[in-house]
DNA sequence: TGAACATATGAGCAGACGTTCAGATGTTAG
DNA sequence: CTAACATCTGAACGTCTGCTCATATGTTCA
């Protein structure tokens, strides 16, 4: 394989992110990266839900949100408070919801220009 | 399946994105959840590349740098520039930039704090 | 305690994803 | 034109992901 400039890519490497801050980034964009936890996140940016009513609003088992709940508690998206036998997710801090705005912000501009897809 | 309280549920419902920009959300997000592709936009954030030096940089082949570019350009990620055979790429718009340096705000951060991961 | 309830979790499976491989496309130089 | 080159693309393959199903955990109330 034929490179151009090798000395610019050696330059390059001592400014890139290690790994450990690209892992980081890579499950937290991937975590956003589902439309059903997008949609999660959009509700409880409204405040906080129990388990069961966001499975109702989302038309998700159970399961299947309880499931998504915990992969994006792990990833401290999102904290509980328990109440009961109720069980309450709101997102964990207001980084999230800049974040998730800032998305909101990138693909409204990027639809009002004149688009290609893949086929 | 019991719900503590529907009606909450129903204004909701109301406010919610719909499911073109939960769509267009999931997309971009997505795009940015692999290290392959986290790396790239990193890398591009310093300047174009041709594809040959991306490659070298990320120590990637040709064939699979040149398919993630393919996926990030169909997104509106990044752009490209002809120059004779090589092509030459960089992000698209600031949006990105921005888009990026607010994930990297928000995991350095919650690495600051104590973790708890999955199994 | 025991039954009912709200949530959490493990296994399994269909579909999606990222890479490699082989070959196509488009450009430059002779 | 042909040869060399830089990139692009389709197919195929192993892996990962998000769901369902069944069951476990932990709470409340009688």
């Amino acid at each position: 394989m034929f490179h151009i400039d090798p000395s610019k890519v050696a330059r390059l490497r001592a400014v890139l992110i290690g790994q450990a801050p690209v892992d980081a980034l890579t499950e937290t964009f991937r975590a956003l990266g589902d439309p059903t936890r997008v949609r999660v996140l959009d509700a409880l940016s409204h405040g906080e839900l129990c388990v069961c009513d966001l499975a109702l609003l989302l038309g998700l088992s159970q399961s299947a949100t309880s499931h998504q709940l915990r992969l994006l508690r792990a990833l401290r998206l999102v904290r509980t408070r328990r109440a009961g036998r109720m069980v309450y997710y709101a997102l964990d801090d207001r980084h999230i919801v800049t974040l998730f705005r800032q998305g909101l912000r990138h693909v409204e501009e990027s639809a009002a220009r004149p688009g290609r897809r893949l086929a």
